[in-house]
DNA sequence: TGCGCATCGATTGTCGACTGTATACAAGCA
DNA sequence: TGCTTGTATACAGTCGACAATCGATGCGCA
């Protein structure tokens, strides 16, 4: 159950199936709605002030994201983590950040912008900010896929990343290395700039097989 | 539009919007409902016999699979195809087999089931069945997949099949050389058991890059 | 003539009420 | 006792009506 919350904010007069559906969105993949949780159409409805209706098609949205499970007739909830979801997950992204690198290296595209967010990412990991870490972190993958120029791919990407968002906000922060984690990036740079296509794609290979291992650890202990 | 119907049957008492999003699935990949067609949600409710309920959330489906466009308040319709999206299609199907071959050949695991999948192609070819011939084919590449073990491929697979589906179906059929898809495969389960990994990913990989070639020659005369 | 502006039709968006389905639990029966 | 059968409840599924939005059309006016 998502917590009580006053009435719903229309901003831009989006439909309200899309703010309903970015609400719950976040809710998952920022770790307070958990998996399992129970997701009631005509509970959100009474809490949000709106009709059945919106909620009913924004809960369908998270549906096709792979973020919600329907029994049908029975009830929705967030869809529970398994390891070997985890695993899967982690398994696709080596594959489309390695495409994506392919892509980047054959195609001579520039990529400068991931500098910044590399930048982001120590700043983040010196002010000890998680949240700006992940957002940095995020913000540098999503900057690698787009640079491979492939809509579809990274329309598939995006809805991968809500799913490895929602992976680390259940991990227990606490344990995190953040200048660790920011120290991984500069390689990738390096590697990519200087067109090196072996060490790149090993070096995002072992990123995304760590990053595996380590959510992997701390799902044992917070399923 | 879709071509006017009776009323629609309730098989096995799925919810309606299932069999809605079936019907109007069908009509997309088969080709029946061109790229660019409107979908309204009024008349095809009307045409069904049923209420827009069930029919706003069958597109809402096809939304999330990447068939239908929504252009809010205006109107909704069949996805517009361009070459780019073709390329982009075939290119990551590209990635998905490759993914999946590496799988099957470090797990070992049995590829039998691809045999009967390829003497029902030869089959089609020798009845000169187009329709029988693309199933097979289908089926080939979805086992294929399958055999990967690896849920989440699956369901990206399945996802993109549609899509790869709609351009065969609009494809100017007439020039195929059906045997000679048909023999296009027997290579691929030689080498998937012969363990050969460098001659499957270039077999795969030539596989895809010639149906896309193929696909976008015949796109440009019937866009 | 040509340009702003009310109006209208088409289509999606939202609502509240009704209906269908599944589960659990209690009541009836051999 | 053990099985079946009813019944209550908690949901999702469906419906018909109404509201909001967008684009086009046509009208008045300089």
């Amino acid at each position: 159950m998502v917590e009580p919350q006053a009435d719903i904010a229309r901003i831009e007069s989006l439909p309200l199936r899309l703010v309903v559906a970015d609400m719950l969105r976040t809710g998952i993949v920022e770790g307070r709605l958990r998996p399992g949780t129970p997701i009631v159409e005509a509970a959100l409805a009474e809490q949000l002030n709106v009709s059945r209706a919106p909620v009913r098609e924004a809960i369908q949205i998270l549906e096709a994201d792979g973020l919600i499970d329907n029994l049908p007739y029975k009830g929705k909830r967030v869809k529970p983590l398994t390891a070997k979801s985890v695993e899967e997950i982690y398994s696709i992204r080596e594959q489309f950040e390695a495409f994506a690198v392919r892509r980047i290296i054959e195609s001579g595209a520039d990529v400068s912008p991931l500098s910044e967010h590399v930048s982001a990412m120590f700043a983040a990991a010196d002010a000890a900010d998680l949240v700006a870490l992940i957002a940095a972190d995020a913000a540098f993958h999503r900057t690698l896929i787009r640079l491979a120029d492939h809509g579809l791919l990274l329309t598939l990407w995006d809805h991968l990343a809500l799913r490895i968002r929602q992976i680390m906000a259940l991990r227990n922060r606490a344990n995190a290395d953040l200048r660790q984690v920011a120290a991984n990036h500069p390689p990738i740079v390096e590697a990519l700039t200087a067109r090196d296509l072996d060490r790149v794609l090993s070096l995002v290979s072992q990123h995304s097989r760590s990053a595996s291992e380590i959510d992997l650890k701390w799902l044992e202990v917070a399923p």
